[in-house]
DNA sequence: TTTAGTCTGGCAACCGTTTGCAAGGGAGGA
DNA sequence: TCCTCCCTTGCAAACGGTTGCCAGACTAAA
C-alpha cells in the first residue's frame, strides 16, 4: 500500500496537519521540521492523494478534452498544444473519444465532473440544450460552436470558406458542390452560409455525411452525377475519401473536378493529388481553449482564431 | 452548487447511508423507500461524486492510457477499442501523450495514479526499472514491451519482421539499411535481432531516430549512401519520411530502393507508392490490454498478437 | 404466546487531505 | 518583570461517500 499523509506524520512524530503544511503551504512551518517531514516523506515514497485533496479544495488541477473521433488527424496537434499549455499552468489534461456518439459524450461528461475542473469540448456533437444543463455540473470551453454565455473558441470558417470559393470562382467555376459533415455541426452551417450567400454560384448541397473518407467515398457518385466542377469539402478527410471515389471512376483531379477541403491534415499534404485546403489553427486553438477554461471567471469570452486558404493541387482550372 | 447524498437524504427524510445504499446495493433497502430516494435524487439532479466514492471503496472504475505520441496514426485504433472494450466493462479510459518524453511520462503516471484504477502504457519510453517502481503504485498493462511479472500485450515484430526479410531477400535484395526507432524501444530490438540472426544478409544499422517523419527524413541521405537496396524502417511514419526524403534526391521507390514499413496506418496506404508494411493489431491490442487490467489478479499474463505482412507498392525486385 | 429468523434502516467510523481556530513558547519592548 | 505579538504546531471539523454493526419491526414456526 501507498503511504498516506498519516505515516509520513508518525514517522517523524508529527500532526498530520504539518505534513499539509509542509507541501501545500510551506510558509508556515519550521525549516527544521519541514526538512525532517520532507526526508519521511521521501524515505516513505509519499505522494499527496489528489483525488483526496479535490475532496476538500474543490480543485483537481486536471481537465478534460473530449473529442468526436480521435483517429481524425485534425484533434490530435489540439490535443498536444493543449496538453503542452496545461502542463505549463501546472495542469493535465485527460483527452476522451466519443465515437461521434452524443450519447457517449454526455456519459463522459459526467463522469468528468467532479474529477476535473473544467471540459474542453471539442466539435460537440450535443444539443446546445444539453450542454447548457450539462453546464451547471462542471465549466465547459467550446471549440467550434457559439453557445450564448459560454467561452468558446471559435475558427474563422466563414473566412476560409469565402476564399476558397474565391478561388473557385476565380479558376471559373459555376456549378459547386457543398459536401457537409454530421448534422448539427457548426462548421457546416458556417460553410452553407457563406456559399449561400456568394451571389452567381450554382450550388448542389449534399449531407449530412459521415465526418471521415467514408463519407467522402459514399457521396462521390452524387457529386460526379451532379454536374459540379468543384466540391467543397466538410474536411479534408471527406475531401480524400471523395478524391479517391472519384478516381475509382475515372474521374481526375483536379483535371476534371476541383476539390478543397478543410483543416489541413497530414495525409491531405501526402496525398497525390496534395489537397488544396482551409487550414485550421488547430494548435492555437487548442491553447486558447486551455487559458479561457483557466481563466473563465470571465464567463463567456469568445475568441476567433483566423484560417488560411492553402493552395495545393487538388484544384484547378474549369473545363470549358 | 451540484447536490450531494446529503441533500438527497434531507429531502425524503433518510439516512444518507440509506441514500448510499439505494444506489450501490439496492437489495438492501425497501423498494418503496428506494422510489423515494430515487425519485428525489433524480428531482435534486444527483450524481454520486465518483472521486469521493473511490476514496473509500479504492475504486474508480477509470483507466489511464498513455501513449507517446497521439498524432501517430498508429494509436488512434488501439485507443478507440480500448475505450470501446472499457465501455462495456463499466469503465472508462482517459487518455494522455507524453510528446516522447520519459519525464512526461512519469509525471503523468504519477498523475493518474489514485485516480483510475490502472494504467494501459504503450511503447512506453521509461526505462524497465523504472517502470517497475511505479508499478508499486498503480497497476500496469504495458504494450509492446516485455518486462518480468508485468502484464503485457506483445505483437509479434520478429514474425513480421522474418515475413519482410523473407519478402525482400526473395525479391534479390541483400544490402539492407535497418532504420530504427527511439532508444530502448522494444520493437526496434526485435527488429534488430532478428535482421541480426538471418543469415546472408548485409545489414546496415542507423538509429536511434525519432519515431515520426521527421526521423526517415533526417536518416535518407546516410541510406542512400550506403549502398542498401532496400530498407526495413521502424515504423510506417519513418517510413513516410524515408520515401519523401528519397524522392526528394530523385531516388526512386521501389525502382532504386524498396521500403518496409511497420503498423500498417492509413497515411502509408494513401501515399504514392503505396507502402508495403507490416500490419499490426493495433485495435487487438488495445482489447486485450483492457482485458488484461481487469483481470489482473492473473499477475504477469503475456499475450502476443501476430503481425501481417502486406505487400504493396513500395517494395520491388532489386536492381541488378 | 414465545422464539427464532429476516428485513430494513440508523449510527458512526473511516477513506486521505485541508484549514480555521486556538494554544504554547519565545522574543522584544516598555 | 510583565505584556504583546509572532511563529509554530496541534486539534478537530469538513469534503462526499461507503460499510460493518446493531436494533427495531415483522413474519413465521413452534
Amino acid at each position: 500500500m501507498a503511504a498516506t499523509i498519516k505515516d509520513v506524520a508518525r514517522t517523524c512524530g508529527v500532526h498530520v496537519s504539518t505534513v499539509s503544511r509542509t507541501f501545500s503551504a510551506p510558509h508556515l512551518v519550521n525549516p527544521a521540521t519541514r526538512a525532517r517531514v520532507l526526508a519521511a516523506a521521501d524515505d516513505l515514497g509519499y505522494r499527496p492523494n489528489r483525488a483526496a485533496r479535490a475532496l476538500t479544495t474543490g480543485r483537481t488541477f486536471n481537465m478534460g478534452l473530449i473529442v468526436a473521433d480521435i483517429a481524425n488527424p485534425f484533434f490530435p496537434p489540439l490535443i498536444k498544444a493543449a496538453q503542452a499549455q496545461a502542463r505549463g499552468r501546472d495542469y493535465h489534461v485527460f483527452v476522451a473519444d466519443t465515437d461521434e456518439d452524443p450519447r457517449v459524450e454526455e456519459e463522459l461528461i459526467r463522469t468528468f465532473t467532479k474529477q476535473v475542473d473544467g471540459v474542453l469540448l471539442c466539435s460537440p456533437r450535443l444539443s446546445n440544450r444539453m450542454i447548457e444543463r450539462l453546464a451547471e455540473d462542471v465549466p465547459f470551453v467550446v471549440v467550434n460552436r457559439r453557445i450564448k454565455g459560454m467561452p468558446a473558441v471559435l475558427m474563422n470558417v466563414a473566412q476560409g470558406a469565402r476564399h476558397a470559393l474565391e478561388h473557385l470562382t476565380g479558376l471559373g467555376h459555376r456549378r459547386i458542390a457543398l459536401v457537409s459533415g454530421p448534422i448539427g455541426s457548426w462548421t457546416s452551417n458556417e460553410m452553407q452560409g457563406v456559399a449561400a450567400e456568394t451571389p452567381g454560384l450554382d450550388l448542389v448541397f449534399f449531407g449530412p455525411n459521415q465526418p471521415k473518407e467514408a463519407g467522402g467515398l459514399a457521396v462521390a457518385a452524387d457529386v460526379a452525377a451532379c454536374g459540379a466542377s468543384a466540391v467543397l469539402a466538410y474536411n479534408d478527410l471527406v475531401a480524400l475519401g471523395l478524391i479517391e471515389g472519384l478516381s475509382a471512376m475515372e474521374i481526375g483531379v483536379p483535371d476534371q473536378i476541383s476539390v478543397i477541403g478543410f483543416d489541413d491534415i497530414l495525409p491531405g499534404r501526402l496525398n497525390r493529388p496534395k489537397l488544396t485546403t482551409v487550414a485550421m489553427p488547430a494548435a492555437a486553438a487548442g491553447r486558447m481553449a486551455v487559458d479561457l477554461l483557466l481563466q473563465s471567471g470571465g464567463e463567456g469570452a469568445t475568441v476567433t482564431l483566423d484560417t488560411a486558404l492553402i493552395v495545393r493541387e487538388s484544384t484547378g482550372r474549369a473545363q470549358t
